[in-house]
Order: C-alpha cells, then sequence, then structure tokens
DNA sequence: AACATGAGCAACCGCAACGGT
DNA sequence: CACCGTTGCGGTTGCTCATGT
C-alpha cells in the first residue's frame, strides 16, 4: 500500500521540517522510502521528499522571479514544453514546482494569447510534411547508421548558453548547405568512440537516456532536444531524409 | 465589518520510467 | 522477460491571504 493508516496529511509544522532536515543532513537525499522511519515522521516518502525537494533544501531561492528568469522560462518552455523539471534545472535555486507554479499563475495567459495569434497566421499559411524528431535510442543494428555522413555537422555551439547567436550558428551547421545525409565525413560515431556526439546538449543536461556501454546510437534524441519549437514550424525533415530514415524517426 | 472572489503557493495524486531480482 | 519496489515528474487540488464590494 502507498499510504498506511494514519499517515498525516498536509502542512509541515517547523518540528516536522527538523526532523527531516536532521534526516537528510545524516543520511543524505537517498533511499526515501527509508526517510519517514529514520526521520520519525508520520509521512509518506513522497511527502517527505517533496518537502525536501521544494521547501528545505539549501539554496532554494525564495521570492519573486526576476526579469531574466522570466526571460528564460519563456525561452526553455518553448524549447521542452512542460518539463519543469528541466527547465528548473537551468533556473539555479528553483525547484519544479516553482517553475511550475509561476508558469501557471503569471506566464500561461500571456502565451495563449500569442498561440492563438501564431495558429491563426499559421492557417493562412500553405502547409508542410514535418518530420518531428523524437527521443530515440538507435540500435546498432540500424543499417542506414552505418553511413555517418549522414549526421554531418551536428555539433553543439562551443558556447553552452541558449543565447541567440549561438542556435543560430548551430542551425546553420545543421543545415547548411543540404549535407545531411549527403555528405563525406562524420561527426557521429557509437557512444564512447572519439567522434561521438556530444553528452550535453544545449541545455547542459546529460542526455542519451537508457544509453549503455557504448552500444546504441542516441542520434536524433540530441536532434530533437536541440530544436526550438519555433524552427520545428519552418524545417520539413523530408528533404534531408530517406523514407526509411523518416519512418525510423516518426516511430 | 462581513462576505465574495481571485491569486499564489504548498502539497497530493496518479502514472511512467527505472533498476534489481 | 516478467514482476515488483522505488523514484521522479507533471497535473491537479485545496488552503491561505489579499483585495474588492
Amino acid at each position: 500500500m502507498e499510504r498506511p493508516l494514519g499517515v498525516r496529511k498536509g502542512a509541515w509544522s517547523e518540528e516536522e521540517d527538523n526532523l527531516l532536515r536532521k534526516c537528510i543532513e545524516k543520511y543524505g537525499e537517498e533511499k526515501w522510502h527509508q526517510v519517514p522511519l529514520r526521520a520519525g515522521l508520520n509521512r509518506c516518502r513522497k511527502s517527505c521528499r517533496l518537502r525536501w525537494l521544494n521547501y528545505l533544501k539549501p539554496n532554494i531561492k525564495r521570492g519573486g522571479f526576476e526579469a531574466d528568469e522570466v526571460d528564460l522560462i519563456l525561452r526553455l518552455h518553448k524549447l521542452l514544453g512542460n518539463r519543469w523539471s528541466l527547465i528548473a534545472g537551468r533556473l539555479p535555486g528553483r525547484t519544479a514546482n516553482d517553475v511550475k507554479n509561476y508558469w501557471n499563475t503569471h506566464l500561461r495567459r500571456k502565451t495563449v494569447s500569442c498561440d492563438e495569434h501564431l495558429k491563426e497566421k499559421e492557417a493562412k499559411t500553405h502547409t508542410v510534411n514535418i518530420i518531428r524528431p523524437r527521443p530515440r535510442t538507435f540500435s546498432k543494428n540500424i543499417k542506414w547508421l552505418e553511413d555517418k555522413s549522414i549526421f554531418q555537422n551536428i555539433a553543439q555551439p562551443e558556447d553552452n548558453s541558449l543565447c541567440k547567436d549561438s542556435e543560430s550558428v548551430w542551425w546553420e551547421n545543421v543545415l547548411g548547405g543540404k549535407e545531411f545525409g549527403q555528405g563525406a565525413s562524420s561527426s557521429v560515431g557509437r557512444l564512447g568512440e572519439e567522434q561521438q556526439l556530444p553528452s550535453k546538449n544545449l541545455l547542459g543536461e546529460n542526455s542519451s537516456p537508457g544509453t549503455t556501454k557504448g552500444e546504441e546510437y542516441n542520434v536524433f534524441y540530441e536532434v530533437g532536444q536541440f530544436l526550438p519549437s519555433d524552427l520545428w514550424l519552418d524545417v520539413d525533415f523530408s528533404d534531408l531524409l530517406n523514407t526509411q530514415q523518416q519512418q525510423f524517426i516518426l516511430g
């Protein structure tokens, strides 16, 4: 059972906070299922974890969001959608819950009206067959992956920030000259080899979930992560990939 | 002063992913 | 490969407080 009978719910008291804080300081942030027992708290493990992550953890930034933080949230949300933990990861001292709450109370309405405007605009323009890369883990047995030239020039900019310039440079690298799928050299190999994709993407997070021991490719995951959603609307990948490749990416 | 309403935030819930066996 | 326990995430709820009437 998830919740034993009589487990306490609702707001945390100062005493409970102290017990939890001491427990985490002593045992660390792991084995959450043992925390209620270790701390002597009549709370479920989820509640303990949430309280620590959202409130008690050191370095948590309280108070209103600054202008640059708001700007970053807007950009990252455009890029990632409702992936609050990823967005919060780029905002030092902010939790996913903080970001989510701020978005829902301050920013959602603003972007809704903006989106409606974009949809109207989009409806008036021609439609194209967009292939949107999805996070995928590639088996080494996929034959067309052997043609490493497909991924030529896909490399993240040196500068790991999200500034417009680095994005532009990167896109020029990706799409420049339509050599994507036709070129001769390679910047991608099996993970673990010298010419692998960067292990971190533009967001500074470790990518390649589920990829193990350098046995699998994880290429379009990176591409998908990099694509700003507004650019997705403008890029027709069917020009860049053959039918087999398109089908594989679409899943 | 009393009540209604809305905003902000903390906490809960359900589910998917992950890892161990 | 299936099962099970655990973890982490996002959506949602509900409480508190400020503001308006």
